[in-house]
DNA sequence: AAATAATGTTAGAGAAGCCTAAATTTATGT
DNA sequence: ACATAAATTTAGGCTTCTCTAACATTATTT
């Protein structure tokens, strides 16, 4: 109701939305597999955003032809709004899968990472990804060594980065002179376990557990021992 | 001028540049490296928009102490401005790297998408993504053989996206049934030369020489023709 | 069946970014 | 030097997206 006549699926063309209103459309659609309705409440709820500014998200997306809703009712994706929104999750998994997958960040910065990126890819760049993580799943199920090597690669970061509680290997110390000497004498070597115990209020320093022993250094030096993180992620696919 | 004190240069935190000024920036950056002096008119001219438009953002970029200039004189980076538009830089070079070096797409279209998802990445992202392409290149350099195969999964395109004068060779026809069997009988095989000869104005159909033939093809038909585009892209790194 | 609470919409405002049209300033040619 | 051209800024307007405060509707209690 609005367009008078012919070819309202066809003219499927001029349908270039935000970044904005993608996400809202995404938010519907994931809020609707998840509950019976859903609501401006739930949608402002999740999008961490005021329910006017929901309000009027909803107006713009309806006069779009992608909401069908009816004031203070329930919000639905109409027919176009539903297969934009599968359009729009699909990239968000994949992207995420990449991001987690291949490049092993954590599943929740992957899907961060995944819901910024996901607007402004081009479908051709979507199809390369797409097929690059494809491969690399058949590679790495069929334990080619190359993934692994990847793998070790992907996952050395500096000690510094780790959050509280996290555990990890040490791979190297990446600092020369007489810091380097320090480190190695204070227990840092290759293939060591460590633990960080607490950051200091200010981030620095942080209290480590090597061999049992509990150590304390500044996040500078911190920076130089790079690590492999180590019992996170488990692996909850 | 305008900080009255101390920790102007320290003061590096509330540094969170929108996507357009980051464009603005780099676009600065860009030009500075090389023309003697940039202007608005420069500017304006390679963003693609408006003289206005443009000093207005200039002067947003100098309220945040990023670019110096004065009224209707030359425009200038900060050190601050140049160290984001650095920042930036890279960050659009190694994405660029990773689009054209790993994902097989053409070089202008991996410095569009560069460019979009430059300013949407987290550090860490940007960190893996850049250990994927030094690794990728490494191995393609040492030509083991998961390089080549993967390459041979991302040349892959349908026949309906090549453009005029476009080359190519037949990988498979991945459709079933009678138009299998037509196209097959036509000469679509594996291993076959295709070439795009025209597209009719309304892009359909589609003319091919085969075999020294010429052919008319519905798009939708070419769109089941699996092909590997080849002799494009010189190489011109 | 009120009264109260929860939910949703309207009104109004502000920041970013874009535009066109109209000054204004700087550069250039004779 | 002065007229003209080019570049820049100002002024004013528009869209998108956000917010708070106030009002309206619907749901829940009592
Ligand atoms: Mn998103
Ligand atoms: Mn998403
Ligand atoms: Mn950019
Ligand atoms: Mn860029």
């Amino acid at each position: 109701m609005k367009h008078s006549s012919v070819q309202e699926t066809v003219e499927f063309i001029g349908t270039e939305l935000s970044a904005t209103l993608e996400d809202y459309l995404e938010c519907v659609a994931m809020l609707a597999a998840g509950q019976r309705v859903v609501r401006v409440k739930d949608i402002a709820k999740s999008l961490g955003i005021t329910m006017p500014s929901v309000s009027a998200a909803i107006v713009r997306l309806r006069e779009k032809g992608l909401i069908d809703s009816e004031k203070y009712g329930y919000i639905e994706l109409t027919p176009q709004g539903a297969a934009l929104a599968e359009r729009v999750c699909r990239k968000h998994s994949f992207l995420a899968d990449f991001f987690h997958g291949v490049l092993r960040m954590d599943r929740k910065s992957a899907n961060s990472e995944a819901c910024r990126l996901e607007h402004h890819l081009s479908p051709e760049a979507c199809r390369q990804i797409y097929r690059l993580v494809e491969f690399h799943r058949d590679q790495a199920q069929s334990e080619t060594p190359w993934t692994g090597e990847l793998r070790e690669i992907l996952d050395e970061k500096p000690l510094s980065e780790l959050k509280e509680g996290d555990r990890a290997v040490i791979r190297r110390v990446a600092v020369e002179g007489a810091l380097r000497k320090r480190l190695v004498e204070m227990g840092f070597r290759k293939g060591e376990k460590v633990r960080v115990v607490r950051y200091a209020p200010l981030r620095n320093p942080l209290e480590l557990e090597l061999k049992g022993y509990h150590i304390s250094l500044r996040v500078e030096e911190a920076r130089g021992i790079i690590v492999r993180q180590v019992g996170d992620e488990p692996e909850e696919e």
